[in-house]
DNA sequence: GCATAGTTTATGCAACCGCATAAAAACAAC
DNA sequence: GTTGTTTTTATGCGGTTGCATAAACTATGC
């Protein structure tokens, strides 16, 4: 029998389970018995930590945009940096791993559906939407003011959805064609992009 | 009974009910006697048009990602125009309905992880993928050439890929918050900023 | 009008699905 | 080491899956 173990561990395993799973072999083959076959259990434990399928799903997509949302947001969190170097960082770790991977994004459009049918799904979806929407417009803001625009709110709304496709549409194409690619050159493309869409260099090698 | 019908209308009423069921319930409700409810016909009669449910998908893949290319080529074709007009028209194209809807970004999530574990869907992607990529190339190719510009291919890749990357992360945004989001001012951004990544006005009432 | 070919339905099968329940095993307390 | 609690397995049920086959039906040629 599977040795014993605590039941943050177990879970936190079993919620990988279903994400390995998930991305390997998509949102149809992510039945109770699959994934207990990836943690190494049987079926009936996942009935033991979560209350349902619907359950464990949920519990995985939110720790997949959780995931997510950190790897961005890591790049930038706790140093003191300038504005433009902050967004420079952020636009960079968005467009490398682990972020920028066939498997976030076989995760993303395998849970997409999902987050269009089920309401509980929905809100987990438009709250690290949110965030990251945020997180943009604010990057973008000071990195703004440090060359002195001052932009009013439906303008840096606007600036705000570009740079946020552009990186997104980006996210796609590097994520399909990961080998094909050339990853400096991909990065040097978005950074390059992004200068062009805000008026404003991003980093001190970017050409205007 | 159900009347019988030739042998095309039928196999092509079967593959828009297997598109309608996909985006309506997801891939894993596209099971074969559900896709024969949506289609008004009982189940067996899939396997006489189709070799196997694989074959049925990937029939409606095919058929989805034609109708997608299709209703931006339709935009441009057989007309006289500029080829900065011919540019614009494009661009909106890809954003507005019936592209820019939820339900096309829902089959366009349903399919992708299928395309990638399924090579002969796989295949499908890369070929509508490759022409999308050159009718992009091509149009901004021509649209630089009419004011002066003649990047070298290294430059127009890059060009193509920022552009491809931005239209694609606003089709995501669009179908997402479609009802929130002005359709106007939603174009009027993506314009802006192809403009922007161009160096060159892409529409005559585009700002710089 | 009737044989013939082409469509559609009806039915069944083995495998799998989510979920429920009870037994078994692993651990902690003393 | 015995007791008691928590974690894990084992097993089964009703329903659904993809697919195969044969029967029933519809249209067409003559």
């Amino acid at each position: 029998m599977t040795t014993r173990r605590a039941s943050n561990d177990r879970e936190s395993a079993l919620i990988d389970a279903t994400l390995t799973c998930i991305a390997r072999e998509g949102i149809s083959a992510a039945t109770v018995r699959n994934i207990a076959g990836y943690a190494g259990v049987t079926n009936g434990l996942i009935r033991f930590y979560f209350k349902s399928k619907d359950g464990i799903l949920r519990a995985a997509y939110q720790s997949f945009l959780e995931h997510l949302f950190e790897a961005a947001h890591g790049a930038i969190d706790g140093s003191y940096l300038s504005a433009a170097e902050r967004l420079e960082r952020y636009l960079l770790a968005n467009l490398s791993p682990p972020i920028v991977t066939s498997q976030s994004l076989l995760l993303w459009a395998n849970f997409l559906p999902l987050a269009h049918r089920d309401e509980a799904m929905a809100d987990i979806r438009r709250h690290w939407y949110a965030r990251t929407t945020e997180a943009f417009r604010d990057l973008i803001h000071e990195a703004l003011a440090e060359h002195g625009l001052t932009p009013d709110d439906n303008e840096l709304r606007r600036l705000s959805v570009a740079v946020n496709g552009l990186i997104d549409g980006l996210w796609i194409e590097g994520a399909l064609s990961a080998e094909s690619l050339d990853v400096q050159e991909f990065q040097a493309i978005g950074l390059d992009a992004a200068s062009r869409l805000l008026g404003v260099p991003v980093s001190r090698t970017a050409a205007s």
